[in-house]
DNA sequence: CGCGCCTGGTGACACGTGTCACTGACACGT
DNA sequence: ACGTGTCAGTGACACGTGTCACCAGGCGCG
């Protein structure tokens, strides 16, 4: 059945090498993990169970491994389901390289979507949905979902929440018993237990309808994506906006604000245009350049005046902010360098004890060119 | 030290749910692995249990359980460093759903860029890079890189290697050696014993030529990205319209080729358009709607006239090829879907046995619109 | 009673690793 | 000769799980 030649019949073990270096299975050990302070090993010896290991291809079992030290140097992050902007894949992408300097071993799992199979082990029938009912999967409270059982199963080191990822308290209670020692969210809704790295996006939001209102604007339009997958990042953005006037900063508090939604299509951006007289607005924050673009194109297309008639600014500060005419303002996020984060979560690895804190990690600043 | 209060001593085992249940080990197994067919276990006993384990919040330490298993459940996908294309991230992330869905726990892991520690393993000192020179992490041959071995480490129940991630003849090796059933590459770059899955880039390059040929265009400018991570990608890219010109496909073989570096800024698509003059061209395509949307921007700015004075194609068809004026050509690329993708893993996980087979996964056309 | 069958469950082993405690052998100082 | 110390290395256990082989008791049947 199997192929000889290629696939010979299982992977070596640290067993293996030693019969072929013709020492004990300690010795391999104690050669192969460097430990320099813990034994003395003759030089010779050493050189012997090298060249087994590289004769032999040994690499470790990582499971047998972390079996044994009881405590594994894994992270895991949750990937976004939905493709996220490129600030974002950057930041995930800066922090996984840094983590992994600092010597852990960094994976990106799927943050389950609605409706899998209740079955998250390794031996698990796909189709089967399982028989007994609710008894096993659904947890104790208000429903553990499972894809942070398969989390805990992996005993992680870190366990980190992007969003849109939420975790409820019953979730971190569940990690935080599975041995993982730090459990992180980052964005603003907050969780019970455990850490956060506060990523507020409402600041964005604030920041624009300050600039807008500096220029003398009064009547805002929010654009809300029509995607349902962004709301994680939306929301509060829109929420930032709201609070801006609330507050009153910078100008009178005779703002007026209006939520517009809009899908990321060319037919949506044009019926938006086309009622665009009846909403009286002077201004128009969007979520993202990328829908500011779009409706800046569809307003032109309409014969709408940027800036004079209407003010345009986004944010994210995408190259393609860059490429309209008018160009556009933008409220640019400068997020903490992946380095700081690993540093953070390093540091909450080391020392769980500490209870749950707070940090900023996130600066925003206007971008503004000339569509505002 | 530790607070008393939400972390308690060490997470909870099958033992301590046996003892809570009063049964044994072995039913506790048994009875959350619901095996109906191995064993009969009374109703009450499975209800005993079954609560047992609630109260206690137990989870299954997956490191245990694939090393008693032998073969794990896990599939590891190689993240790209760069943050590719909209549609390369849609791909990774369907066939992460699908994957999931056959029951297996998909996890991305970086394939690690250059120079970082050679230590790959657990209990590995960050700061340290291995007194004992090469002989440790370098290999056998002409040098596994540190990340395979880590992928080793994992004992995956397969390996999907995309793009700009190549994996060496020894990588595969290895891989295999440590009992990966599946090695997978993904685009053109066949390695020796894995089986792949070709997303030919060159088809892109080779479609958007065809397509300018056809329009009567003859003298072609190809936009290649200055960024090195993009290489991957680009590069067949080009080669693919260097083939098209070479069959002679559509026209004349009296085509002219001349490949444009550009950065993805705006200056140097500014210098680009400055020196457009002297090219002599009456067609380009760029390597993605982002570049020919950068481009075209330009040259508008520089005076040239799309597509009377040159026509522009771009590729991978965003939205933001829709957005300009005029509306921008592309070639719209259609690959696997993730389900597909995902039973071709199972597949090949299920009988390792089969010799390396390739599989095409993509297909390409063009959606003219007005700039060519 | 002896024997076999079924129900409901348990004891023990193996998976591969890291590390503590220990062992010979040899040198040295008194 | 004896205690002490160092060198070079080994034996054995524990980590948590899945599963094979076995067992006690009840019951039917000859």
């Amino acid at each position: 059945m199997t192929d000889p030649r290629s696939a010979s019949a299982s992977p070596p073990t640290s067993a293996d090498v030693a019969r072929r270096a013709g020492v004990s299975r300690a010795t391999v050990s104690y050669v192969l993990n460097g430990a320099e302070s813990s034994a003395r090993i003759s030089e010779a010896t050493r050189a012997r169970v090298h060249a087994a290991a590289d004769a032999l291809g040994y690499v470790p079992h990582a499971a047998a491994r972390a079996l044994r030290a009881g405590a594994s140097r894994m992270v895991l992050m949750s990937a976004p389901h939905v493709p996220a902007g490129p600030l974002y894949a950057r930041f995930a992408h800066e922090a996984q390289s840094a983590l992994r300097l600092l010597g852990y071993t960094v994976a990106h799992v799927a943050a389950g979507a609605a409706g899998d199979t209740g079955i998250p082990g390794v031996t698990g029938i796909p189709g089967v949905t399982g028989d007994d009912g609710g008894t096993g999967a659904s947890g104790n409270e208000d429903g553990t979902s499972v894809d942070v059982r398969a989390w805990a199963e992996l005993r992680p080191a870190a366990a980190v929440a992007l969003p849109p990822t939420v975790l409820t308290p019953a979730d971190v209670t569940l990690l935080k018993r599975a041995g993982t020692r730090a459990v992180i969210t980052v964005g603003p809704p907050r969780v019970a237990g455990a850490h956060s790295l506060t990523m507020d996006q409402r600041e964005v939001g604030s920041a624009a309808v300050a600039h807008l209102v500096e220029r003398g604007r009064r009547r805002v339009g929010v654009v809300v994506p029509a995607e349902p997958g962004l709301d994680a990042f939306a929301r509060p953005r829109l929420a930032g906006a709201h609070a801006a006037v609330a507050e009153g900063s910078g100008g009178g508090a005779d703002v007026r604000m209006t939520p517009l939604p809009l899908a990321l299509t060319e037919e949506s951006a044009a019926a938006l245009a086309a009622r665009w007289p009846a909403l009286g607005l002077d201004a128009v924050f969007a979520y993202n350049d990328e829908y500011a673009v779009l409706l800046l194109r569809a307003l032109q297309d309409a014969g709408v005046r940027v800036p004079e008639d209407v003010a345009v600014i986004g944010a994210d500060d995408l190259l393609a902010a860059r490429l309209t005419r008018p160009r556009l303002s933008s409220v640019r996020v400068e997020h903490a360098s992946g380095a700081d984060f690993a540093a953070y979560v390093d540091e909450l690895v080391r020392s769980p004890g500490a209870r749950p804190r707070r940090r900023r990690a996130m600066t925003v600043s206007v971008t503004a060119r000339d569509s505002t």
